[in-house]
DNA sequence: GTCCAGGGCCTAC
DNA sequence: GTAGGCCATGGA
């Protein structure tokens, strides 16, 4: 089994250090968390935009926001209705409930993960990318790049359940904030490039990885030999 | 035209 | 408790 540092250290090699995330404040980041699901960051990026021009990207403009002008201008990032719907109720109920962001981050990683996954339209991924990105706080976020790479590298199981996977890497990585925002970006930055819904692909950088991996070991046991 | 993205909810079994 | 359907735009 290739420890997840292992992996990590292979892929920063391949892919530099990734200064993932980035945006401007802690509130962006979570409304990109919720807008993310299942839709390319780009397209995310241009409903980030909008928000911004509207001067909306606040949690009180959203709280309060008309749901047919949020529609609009949350468009591009896709399932437009739903998210414009769940994303004012979630800024409704934290304004309502802690009056700022500032507030909702100050409770500890378990609490926070706990209250993000009470609100509907936030999952496991999503609240855990919001306690990493958003909070700052070092929680392992498992995306199905991970679960697919994991899947081809160590052979786990292909319906392994996030918290056990998160287990996983937590009891098996240190537990630092910049190590795990890199090594999640990391892996999502492999699955896009190269994994996409392929479970086991031949000629595919990460069995390159895989056998950069293999070869690494076999080195490392003929040395010992 | 087809596939799918930095998921999650609801329903049926 | 889980498989299947649904949500929807935009880029490759």
């Amino acid at each position: 089994m290739a420890k997840p540092i292992e992996i990590y250290r292979l892929l920063l090699k391949r892919f530099g250090f990734l200064n993932w995330w980035p945006g401007e404040t802690s509130f962006e980041v979570l409304v990109g968390a919720i807008l993310t699901q299942q839709t390319s960051w780009k397209n995310v990026e241009k409903a980030i935009a909008s928000l911004k021009k509207e001067q909306c990207l606040s949690l009180e403009c959203l709280a309060s926001i008309n749901i047919k002008s949020l529609e609009k201008l949350i468009r591009p990032s896709g399932y437009y209705k739903q998210k414009a719907r769940r994303l004012k109720d979630i800024c409704s109920s934290i304004k309502d409930e802690y009056g700022s962001i500032d507030k909702l981050f100050s409770l500890d990683a378990q609490a926070l993960r706990k209250k993000l996954l009470s609100y509907k339209g936030i999952g496991n991924e999503t609240a855990d990318s919001i306690v990493l990105y958003a909070a700052n706080k070092p929680i392992f976020v498992i995306d199905a790049y991970t679960k697919r790479i994991m899947r081809r590298i160590n052979k786990m199981p292909i319906d392994i359940s996030y918290d056990s996977l998160q287990e996983y890497f937590e009891k098996n990585v240190k537990r630092d904030l910049e190590l795990y925002k890199d090594m999640h970006a990391q892996f999502v930055e492999l699955g896009k490039s190269y994994c996409k819904t392929i479970p086991l692909c031949d000629n595919c950088p990460a069995n390159n990885i895989c056998a950069y991996y293999e070869s690494a070991r076999s080195a490392k046991q003929a040395r010992h030999a």
